[in-house]
RNA sequence: GGGCGGGUAGCUCAGUUGGGAGAGCAUCGGCCUUACAAGCCGAGGGUCACAGGUUCAAGCCCUGUUCCGCCUACCA
């Protein structure tokens, strides 16, 4: 069989068969109702339209990896699937395409166009679903969901009905964050802010008549066409001449008052505010409570309205500048200072957002944000890492209301109808014949619809069947986690939380983890712009999709980000091939079932690697169970490679080729067996596809690695069990052989060539142990002879090694100048200094002896006296070098 | 403006109640030892950003400084 193993592990076919082995079998399927315990994950829905990137890939691999445990636990896993609309996102990806073969999507007209987007869907929407798949998500492919679908769009309306009853969505006049390009208002979340170098304005507003008047400030001197006011401070002297006068507002030859309002900020600027109720928010507000007028004299488009005089027409950033020069031309441009301020961008297409007078429909926050709030604070969920739990408080503790509604086509339109004889709206989840208001059948439904992030809120149960009572819902509701990003802790997380605790009366997780952003290897955010992009499809290609994966979770530390180069691939590439290659030479002798066969005559060697594995089975369900993935990754990492392969291999070898006798060989076999059946377990969570192949190589499994059960005391039935001794007798024995290499390989001596070798120890139990597992030192220090004795004669020509009380003298005569081993030694002798130089200050410190813990004092006690020692001897050898050199 | 995170080996980063500074990669030396050269054996390398403080003891706790990153905000 061992021929038919390739030297090296090739991914790529391996990958395509165990994918659909698993999912043709049934084996991601969740169990609508079960006796085991449930384990459930909804999917951070991927836009319909994405390309899988570096943050699903993070993102799916720790679900997956969570997935795959509670399966191995023996828990009934739905992992549930699905695709996000992304209104904005989906509908800019079709109208460019609309574009490119010269189409306008008014043309088209709305149903044309929705149609398109469907058929775009259709033709497009599965491509992200199958890159999830070669990731290996085990997602329950058969629930698979849409935020459009049928069901999810029923439970969008009941939401909106329901809410828009208890008052808490509303339509009304406000300024909202505008994107021109997009045409469509953004929730103030969708705005991305950017610190730019502007200029400050300084522009005179002369007095009726012509006179001097007052200096206003402003950043965006083309929203001055709009003013309807100029406000001051009214404890300001500067201006209490201004009081209830009117100044001529430039280039429109309008009028507008001057008015108090303790509002303006003295000191900043001039002192003197311009107010533009339709284009600022806080304008706005001032404008409401002096009872102001609103004057729009920016469009929809980003063009000056007629408002806007002869300016009209002109675009916002052009008018700026008109605006300006014409100021200047008439001496009213005072002065412009240079002014960093943040500016608003469209988080969807970049375009810089005008606030802007807008009749919108909102959310009523703040009594939703109140039981999310609360859901956290008692610990009903819990988030990991803990840090974000202060920014989802800040967020919602200050929370404003949520704009909804999106003057675009794709998403689901808003339920709600005006009738066009009373005006009246009517709100309803199916389309109603009569206003509800002077019921006439004159009714047109609201063009909008509503924010992708709505619909999305609702995910962790409309996915599940709600409204209806689903026997999905009663077994999987709460769901167990939600594995996402921070960059959507507001967006997503604290709204599914609202909707959550709302409409289900329970949060919608127990725990959130949090995980990190993945960036390039400097650093950056990977963007298409700049280029900096590792695809992980590119990779999967390269290194296969297990390399990526372990990568990933091996980098995935709490709290930081992950920074990418395919250098680390390469390394974890290594260490799959590695896996693959134990395994290999474990099938070279390992031909039977060894499942059920009791352990005996167990080698140290034996003892020492079940008690490791318990060991790391242990740790790696605690560091899965708490979401430190990482530290799950590198213990298996360290194990397998540093453990298993270096050491546990290399001592059972002469076994398995026979040359320990029967009884031994049988033993490191079934011992082999049950180390490499339970390692592929406990990596099966991170590398499915390998695991699963060995898996099928190995003698006496049946059916899937997936089905397989997790290692614990259960599993290993007190056949294993931990065993201090065996850890504490190999490590001597590995130390002792390592002593020797480390003198082999400082001397420069042949690997090739075989050593004699010598320890002396007065401790009885240290010789005892050597002398029992003389065998293991020969072979793996390569020795011609090895020698145990007590402490006697000091042997000549030797070069030293001191493993706690032995002294490992290695024959040198004739083969090496003993001028290096003066050297070697004196090296030695000056770190064992430096060591206890450091230890002597500690315990001659009547501080650290008096107060220390007792038991501190005492390691430190012990070690102090153990390098003391190891000089001693390391000493007395150097002498007797440097006497044996002056001869 | 407010808040958060980070600064540990050449690079990327671990370091969970304060008690012997770690890993991977890179570097250097030696090896085709019949699972693996995508490998094996060994070695070198750190004032834990800086300055104070608490403590017998600080990478870890406190204060300040500095640099970097991010989030957030209606001072025109």
């Amino acid at each position: 069989m061992e021929s038919m193993l390739s030297k090296g592990y090739e991914p790529h076919e391996v990958e395509k068969k165990w994918y659909t082995h698993w999912e043709t079998n049934g084996l991601f399927a969740a169990a609508e109702k079960d006796d085991r315990p449930a384990y459930s994950i909804v999917i951070p829905p991927p836009n319909v339209t994405g390309v899988l990137h570096m943050g699903h890939a993070l993102n799916i691999t720790l679900q997956d990896i969570l997935c795959r445990y509670r399966r191995l636990c023996g828990d009934n896993v739905l992992w549930m699937p699905g695709t996000d609309h992304a209104g904005i996102a989906t509908q800019n990806v079709v109208e460019r395409d609309l574009t490119a073969s010269g189409i306008d999507r008014h043309q088209l007209g709305r149903e044309k166009f929705i149609e398109k987007v469907w058929q775009w869907r259709q033709t497009y929407g599965s491509a992200i679903i199958n890159q999830l798949k070669k990731l290996g998500a085990s997602c329950d492919w058969q629930r698979e969901r849409f935020t459009m679908d049928e069901g999810l769009s029923r439970a969008v309306k009941k939401v909106f009905v329901q809410l828009h009853q208890e008052g808490l969505i509303y339509k009304g006049n406000y300024i909202i964050n505008w994107c021109p390009r997009c045409m469509t208002a953004l929730a103030d979340l969708e705005v991305e802010h950017e610190d730019h170098e502007g200029h400050l304005y300084h522009i005179m507003y002369p007095v009726a008549g012509g006179e001097k008047g007052p200096i206003v400030a402003t950043t965006r001197p083309e929203t001055m066409l709009g003013d309807t006011a100029v406000a001051v401070n009214p404890e300001d002297s500067r201006y209490a001449y201004l009081a209830g006068k009117e100044v001529e507002l430039p280039l429109t030859g309008r009028k507008i008052p001057v008015i108090s309002d303790k509002y303006v900020d003295m000191a900043f600027g001039t002192g003197a505010l311009k107010i533009t109720p339709a284009h600022d928010p806080n304008d706005f507000e001032v404008g409401r409570i002096h009872n102001l007028p609103s004057l729009k004299v920016i469009g929809d488009d980003g063009k000056m309205t007629a408002e806007a005089g002869k300016y009209e027409g002109l675009d916002r950033f052009e008018c700026r500048k008109a605006v300006l020069k014409d100021l200047e031309e008439q001496g009213l441009l005072v002065k412009i200072d240079s002014h960093d301020h943040a500016v608003g961008h469209c988080y969807r297409c970049h375009t810089v957002v005008e606030p802007n007078l807008s009749k919108q429909w909102f959310v009523k926050a703040g009594p939703l944000a109140e039981k999310a709030l609360a859901a956290v604070k008692t610990g009903r969920t819990k988030i990991v890492p803990e840090k974000w739990e202060n920014d989802y408080y800040k967020w919602l503790e200050n929370i404003r209301d949520w704009c909804i509604s999106r003057q675009i086509w794709w998403g689901h339109q808003i339920p709600a109808w005006t009738c066009g004889q009373c005006g009246g709206i009517t709100v309803a989840e199916q389309t109603p014949e009569h206003c509800s208001s002077c019921h006439s059948t004159d009714l047109v439904q609201d063009p909008d619809v509503l924010d992708t992030w709505f619909s999305s809120a609702l995910w962790p149960f409309s996915t599940m069947g709600w409204p209806d009572e689903t026997a999905l819902l009663k077994t999987f509701y709460p769901t167990s986690v939600l594995v996402t990003g921070f960059d959507i802790l507001f967006f997503w997380v604290a709204r599914m939380m609202m909707m959550g605790m709302h409409f289900m009366d329970d949060v919608p997780f127990d725990d959130v983890y949090i995980h990190a952003l993945v960036r390039d290897e400097k650093g950056k955010k990977m963007s298409k712009s700049t280029g900096n992009v590792i695809d992980p499809l590119t990779i999967i290609e390269k290194f296969g999709t297990d390399s990526l994966r372990f990568t990933l979770t091996a980098f995935a530390a709490q709290g930081r980000d992950i920074k990418l180069s395919e250098k680390r691939i390469e390394g974890y590439r290594n260490f799959i091939n590695k896996l693959w290659n134990a395994a290999r030479f474990s099938f070279m002798h390992i031909k039977q079932n060894y499942a059920s066969d009791a352990f005996s005559d167990l080698s140290l060697p034996d003892r020492w690697i079940l008690d490791r594995l318990k060991t790391v089975s242990q740790n790696m369900a605690e560091a899965l169970d708490t979401y430190r993935f990482n530290d799950a990754a590198n213990e298996l990492y360290q194990f397998v490679w540093h453990e298993f392969c270096d050491w546990y291999l290399e001592f059972i070898k002469p076994a398995l080729y026979g040359n320990k006798g029967d009884a031994e060989e049988q033993s490191s076999k079934k011992v082999l067996w049950r180390v490499l059946h339970d390692t592929l377990i406990l990596l099966h969570p991170i590398i499915p596809f390998v695991t699963e192949e060995i898996w099928h190589i190995l003698p006496g499994t049946e059916g899937s690695i997936m089905q397989a059960t997790f290692p614990s005391d259960k599993t290993m039935s007190g056949q294993i069990s931990l065993d201090p001794d065996a850890v504490r007798e190999m490590d001597l024995i590995m130390a002792v052989i390592t002593g020797v290499r480390n003198i082999r390989g400082e001397m420069n001596i042949s690997p090739s060539k075989a050593l004699d070798v010598l320890v002396q120890t007065a401790d009885e139990n240290t010789r005892n142990l050597l002398e029992q597992n003389r065998e293991f030192v020969i072979d793996l220090a390569r020795l011609d002879s090895f020698v145990v004795e007590p402490v006697g004669e000091k042997p000549k020509g030797t070069a030293t090694a001191i493993v706690e009380q032995a002294i490992i003298s290695v024959y040198l005569e004739g083969i090496i100048d003993f001028g290096q081993e003066v050297a070697r030694l004196e090296k030695e002798i000056a770190k064992i200094d430096v060591e206890i130089v450091k230890l002597d200050k500690k315990l001659t410190n009547p501080g650290f002896v008096n107060k220390a813990p007792e038991d501190v004092v005492g390691k430190v006690k012990l070690q102090h006296q153990e390098y003391v020692e190891k000089k001693e001897k390391l000493t007395a050898n150097l002498d007797r070098f440097q006497s044996l050199q002056a001869e």
